[in-house]
DNA sequence: GCTAATTTGTAACTGAATGTAACAGTATCT
DNA sequence: AGATACTGTTACATTCAGTTACAAATTAGC
């Protein structure tokens, strides 16, 4: 097995860096982050990744500038993240030396894909694509959307499936709100928390779960939820 | 596998861009988006594309003006798209060196067919299509534009075919609601997004779908409908 | 060509899904 | 216990989808 392609994050939003960290590192990436534009280039100098990835929107100095100065010394690939499409126009006209670009918010799944497609990596997300899981009686169909626990089916909304598919794909993981909350609307995407919590809540009811007593989507408290994948009996 | 042909859009309306920039995607190929003449240019001369689609309808400078420079040093292919025919009198009469024209809109087999010509591609589309789709007891014939299901035929007007076959070739998958008026009107067609619900309400109806809760074609809220290949019993 | 029948598109209304804010309740810590 | 931090849920606002009724466009039949 050959070592793990090196990635640097540069992003001030702490979060948000935090998200994608975790998502790529989980994605068998090697993951360094760093908060400003000055620390990217030093870090480039030192210690150069295979890839970039660049928030336009940094504290000490625009991003533009930052992928500029980069190319002159690093021959990797730079990825930029920009909150508006608008930027987008304005960054191809500057000749930045990017080599792609992606608007927020984007699908963790995107992202990982066009980070792939830059190194050359065969996207592997299309084979493992199995669509379907099953936990005891509990079967879960992502290309069906359906739902079905002791062969009678259960009605979801779609965001209600996605959101159990995506539990139910990390069975025995705790996964956080942030976590929860951006594969299922993209990094980046402005909103609270508690849209987490009341999809959780809705859930539990159509799946007959107590949440006093959650046995199948259990609260970890501080941390985020899990899907606890032996409490599906047949 | 050889890597895929890579393509720029040069496109104004960014609804538009990012439809034939999925469209092409899927259909295998490296896609790149600018939005106005110069960023073209300079993207064309930094890193050159096989073939250019490129818009004549362009903010900062005429698509002419784009072409006639480009030529000046890109030697890959061009694909003029234009809104109005007349125009193409225009263009064919100035000399520009564009590789072929297109009018607005489009349907997105036919860009494609354009584009694999200009390509030397062969056109995979008429060796695939095998135009015969069944899924258990559903089979459509898309040569003689017929549907039947529990060898009973099944009565559809030639859109609502055209709309249940395209949902059919991508069964399993999204297609959002621009993505299905597209394919059936061409990219570029102007019209609301709800002429495709009440298509969808029309055809679920004949195919005995009930809309509340629909088995065979779902509304993924919130991003488009879904053809479920494994809904239709024998 | 014309008219009638059919198909398709649009606007408007109705209802469902989802997000947000607020508050009540529960765990944790000192 | 009291303070604090976190979670569950209710009620409401918002966004999105389904459908009806009608207008426009298309087709079929003269």
């Amino acid at each position: 097995m050959k070592t793990a392609d090196r990635l640097l994050i540069v992003e001030d939003d702490e979060r948000l860096a935090d998200l994608i960290s975790t998502y790529f590192s989980r994605s068998g990436f090697n993951v360094s982050v760093v908060g400003d534009g000055n620390s990217a280039i030093k870090k480039c100098k030192k210690d150069p990744p295979q890839l970039v990835i660049l928030d336009l929107m940094l504290p000490d100095m625009d991003g533009i500038s930052v992928c500029r100065e980069m190319r002159l010394f690093f021959t990797g690939k730079i990825l930029i993240l920009t909150a508006s499409s608008s930027d987008i126009d304005q960054v191809v006209g500057f000749e930045t030396g990017a080599d792609d670009y992606v608007i927020k918010p984007v699908e963790p799944r995107v992202l990982l894909a066009r980070v792939n497609s830059l190194l050359k990596r065969r996207a592997f997300d299309t084979q493992h694509n199995a669509n379907l899981l099953a936990f005891g009686a509990m079967k879960l169909n992502n290309q069906a959307k359906t739902v079905e626990y002791k062969t009678k089916p259960i009605n979801l909304t779609s965001h209600e499936f996605e959101l159990l598919y995506l539990l139910a794909e990390n069975a025995g993981e705790v996964l956080t709100r942030d976590e929860i909350y951006s594969c299922l609307r993209g990094f980046g995407y402005d909103g609270t928390d508690r849209a987490v919590d009341i999809k959780i809540s809705r859930l539990r009811k159509k799946l007959g779960d107590d949440a006093n007593e959650p046995q199948r989507i259990k609260t970890i408290w501080g941390k985020g939820y899990l899907f606890v994948p032996t409490a599906w009996s047949d």
